[in-house]
DNA sequence: GCAAGGAACCGCCAAA
DNA sequence: CTTTTGGCGGTTCCTT
């Protein structure tokens, strides 16, 4: 069974919006051929706002399938994000084309400031979502009916997905395998991602896949709690009586089940926290440390040049 | 960039 | 007799 993905590009959208996600889907797809024998589980056509070209936002001219005034049916519908969301949200024919399109497709989304135009297409009212950094405000604007996610990396409301940035995209869609085709092989392609990236350090950064992983572990529940409140004191004496065990023992049996000892895990999950923070355009230092549970913001610069050898301010203006 | 105090980690050992 | 537990203290690393 085929699936088709189809992501819409308009004059000004981040071509790593596009490829992302579409990644994902590729990567899945010859996964599934090679493992199992079947026909290519999806099929990623890239449609433009109208005829057939368009200039992304690196300049690069991409040439599009078709326009998306001429797509019939798909089964996932993304739009990508990128600096002309706004000439983009203010056309009337291609809202009027998202629309059509969302109305008639099982599930859509959006990854980065993509989230503006569906909600420009009113597509988001009484959805929660998420966006851009930078524009959260904005899309709360554009939709005062939409519940806007200002934590989440990317939020889910029944059919409707949307991601704050381009490791966020990549890390919807590897929602979408999952919900497609089940836990394994999205935890599969998400390895093969980190592998292909070259992250070094951990996979953190795909935040719902390590979660998932977690799933095995003794420690699930409490590294999910460190997982979602990272600013919270998380010192060892704490960890271990959450876990209500002896501190020596807590550590013994953390490190062996692990393979990290607790505040060295700790330590890399806000680190990985804060360089997301960082990719999807930046926050004060201030805050982004605050979220991630480093008390200030010289800590932050201290883990980040001890670990990455760079300074937060350069690695944002680098990669956010 | 420094000194001083604190936290983390882990080997060791006795007790359970 | 083996395994698990948890206190102690030294070293290293981190925070202030």
């Amino acid at each position: 069974v085929t699936h088709r993905v189809t992501m819409l590009a308009y004059p000004g959208a981040q071509m790593l919006d596009v490829a992302g996600p579409l990644e994902v889907f590729a990567r899945t797809s010859r996964w599934i051929e090679e493992h199992h024998g079947r026909q290519a589980a999806y099929l990623v056509e890239v449609v433009a706002s109208e005829g057939g070209e368009v200039e992304m936002s690196n300049g690069l001219r991409l040439i599009a399938s078709r326009a998306i005034s001429d797509v019939q049916r798909t089964d996932t519908f993304l739009v990508a994000g990128g600096v002309g969301w706004a000439e983009a949200a203010n056309d009337p024919g291609l809202l009027q084309s998202v629309r059509r399109l969302a109305g008639r497709t099982p599930r859509f989304g959006s990854v980065c400031t993509g989230s503006l135009i569906l909600a420009s297409a009113g597509l988001l009212a009484k959805r929660a979502a998420t966006t851009h950094w930078a524009y959260l405000d904005v899309l709360s604007r554009i939709e005062p009916n939409c519940h806007v996610d200002r934590e989440s990396i990317f939020v889910r409301s029944d059919h409707i997905f949307t991601s704050a940035g381009v490791t966020a995209g990549i890390d919807m869609a590897l929602a979408l395998v999952e919900a497609d085709h089940g836990r394994s092989i999205a935890l599969k392609i998400a390895q093969e991602l980190v592998m292909y990236l070259r992250r070094p350090g951990n996979q953190a950064q795909f935040s719902r896949h390590i979660a998932a992983e977690l799933k095995e572990s003794p420690f699930a529940e409490l590294q999910s709690f460190v997982l979602e409140n990272l600013d919270a004191d998380l010192r060892v004496a704490a960890l271990a009586a959450r876990a209500g065990l002896s501190e020596r023992q807590f550590v013994r049996r953390f490190s062996a089940e692990i393979g990290t000892p607790p505040a060295e895990w700790v330590r890399t999950l806000r680190l990985e926290r804060a360089r997301q923070y960082l990719e999807q355009g930046t926050p004060a230092l201030k805050e982004v440390a605050r979220r991630c549970g480093f008390g200030d913001e010289q800590a932050l610069r201290r883990v980040f040049q001890r670990n990455l050898g760079i300074l937060p301010s350069d690695y944002a203006a680098r990669f956010g």
